[in-house]
DNA sequence: CTGTTAGCGCATTCAC
DNA sequence: GTGAATGCGCTAACAG
């Protein structure tokens, strides 16, 4: 009884918000006060109201919710490429969080191209009350804009100086750092390193920490690469010409792709060469030899890239940097170079 | 000059279409058909609304927008878990096509518990026009459920006999009688597969085709495996325990697992045993040996959804249902079996 | 061609 | 406690 004739095909208008008080024979308010709980209603009209309510299987219209509490509990992830089992990570990360506390994310992907990502994260502040930024390859000053006209921009993996942009961010420095310390350790000498995307923040941050690093103890000798597995795979002829004893890669997803290639080629690795990769992707210990890393955790980063954004006011940001020191893993797949001591540092410096 | 003060902190509040029209001294009207284009407008008022619009940096509000259309321009996805490079890449697929079609994408991780699927997407449905359900788990009752409370349902990977839900899918039981020609070809006799969840429905579209396939000349071991690499790992002791010459993955992601396994143990694939996998990930060609699996392309899947959401009604779904047939790729990691023919079978039938 | 009016669906004032 | 009125920002329908 009762029950509006729903056609076979046809399927029923969305019910709003009169339909439930018709139904119920109440006011509109007073179904607003029961689903709000905004006030209290009396034991009567509320049970009525929640009947109409499952009965018509009503559910308020965000978009009217929005429209006038001014905010639309959505936030928007911007990453460079989602095929990168890498922002996949981080975005998961985001959005569980962001589910937890009930809101939405929106996702773009700009196709690892720099041009896309201004109007991208524009475009997704729209919507969103804010946004996520993950790893832009813009550059400094269009990011400087963007957070003027981005309410609340939060961004992982990048940290400006000049604008005070909330970020969770790697400490590339000290994961390169570690990764050196650990190939000295073992007695390499001459390092190849695949770079990364030029314009992406990490891949500056790693070359300062090379230009430290890099000396009399250990030579580091540059490729130009990129971010994907395809780079690296690329990228391997060239690192194997520099007569390198070790491959430092940009990260797992680059040395994954080198790795596939020094098999090819049939070099073998870390009997041959050495390889390091960056982040600690879950496929990193599923190869062989087991890729010895840097470990981030990349969904713990899209929480925090979260909970920056949650904690971010609307007006002027106050521009809170959280850093993550990442660990260094030893696997299989570095080693001593051939024909060389273990520890002949530690053997001249004692 | 003129510009309204924009304090270093404060952010001024988002400028609404009457600020452009007061700025440019027109009506809201005017400034309305400007932006959309809906009716003509004389060069002057023209000049000064875009110049008002510049100015204030004013983009209409969206949930206004679609509050008075009824529509959204979004599309949810729902997705088992991101992690899992195979639903990535769907999601790229979906969110570039809508993304072309100035379509917003939501998205919202599941994280393989089939219980919060309809939640998710049921949630999702009243941000956006409509949901695509990636490989959902969920019980046929409750897809058809669901089916009838969301406007515009898309499935991903999961027919429905009953209900007519639009979807695109693999043709399944193709790629495993594909696979199992091909170990026979081999001439492998005994094979053990890797069971996927039991609640996928491409689970039990496989277990279909390998009853077809399993017969006097292939015998098929079932061992309870699950989605992920971890899950393939766990699970390859057993498969090896089984004495099958073969291992059959439920998928690529699977099978990494799998073959990292095997490595642990010094079981060396193929020449000991032969493994295959499903979906071929970009990561597959990646290890060694390279995967021999069969190959979906995985952001066409996705874009073959969204076209089917963009081509599907409000009302009743008519239920057009898109089939993509994988094809075998046969790489390194699987061979003739361990002192066999290469083509008994070839021999017994000539 | 342009301005005025109304209303999308909802929550939150006010009166009662 | 409850109902009637107001307005969020925007565009469609009307007048002029």
């Amino acid at each position: 009884m009762g029950r509006a004739q729903t056609g076979t095909g046809a399927r029923p208008p969305r019910a709003t918000i009169i339909d439930v008080a018709r139904e119920a024979g109440v006011s509109p308010a007073t179904v607003s006060r029961v689903l709000t709980g905004s006030k209290p209603v009396s034991a009567g009209p509320e049970q009525r109201v929640r009947a109409a309510v499952a009965r018509l299987g009503y559910r308020p219209n965000p978009a009217a919710q929005g429209l006038l509490r001014g905010t639309t509990s959505a936030v928007g992830v911007v990453v460079p490429d989602l095929s990168n089992p890498y922002f996949a990570e981080v975005l998961k990360g985001v959005t569980n969080a962001a589910q937890h506390a009930d809101f939405r994310t929106l996702v773009a992907d700009t196709g690892e191209k720099a041009g896309t990502e201004r109007d991208a994260a524009l475009e997704l502040s729209r919507w969103a009350d804010g946004v996520v930024l993950c790893s832009p390859r813009m550059s400094q000053w269009e990011l400087s804009e963007l957070a003027a006209a981005v309410p609340r921009l939060v961004c992982v993996n990048r940290l400006s100086r000049d604008t005070p942009i909330p970020a969770v961010a790697v400490d590339f420095g000290a994961g390169v750092a570690s990764i050196c310390r650990h190939l000295g350790e073992l007695g390499h000498r001459r390092v190849a390193y695949l770079r990364g995307p030029g314009r992406a923040w990490s891949e500056r941050a790693r070359q300062q920490a090379l230009r430290a690093a890099g000396g009399a103890d250990l030579e580091i000798v540059q490729i130009p690469c990129g971010s994907s597995s395809v780079d690296g795979h690329r990228a391997a002829d060239a690192a194997l010409a520099t007569r390198a004893t070790a491959v430092m890669a940009f990260s797992d997803y680059v040395a994954l792709g080198a790795l596939a290639r020094f098999d090819e080629l049939g070099v073998s690795v870390p009997d041959e060469i050495s390889l390091t990769g960056f982040d600690d992707i879950a496929l990193s210990c599923l190869v062989s030899p087991r890729l010895t890393t840097v470990t981030v955790n990349k969904q713990d980063l899209g929480r925090r890239a979260w909970e920056l954004f949650s904690a971010t006011e609307d007006d002027g940001a106050t521009g809170p940097v959280v850093t993550v020191t990442p660990e260094l893993v030893i696997r299989g797949s570095t080693a001593v170079p051939a024909g060389a001591d273990p520890l002949p540092r530690t053997a001249v410096d004692g």
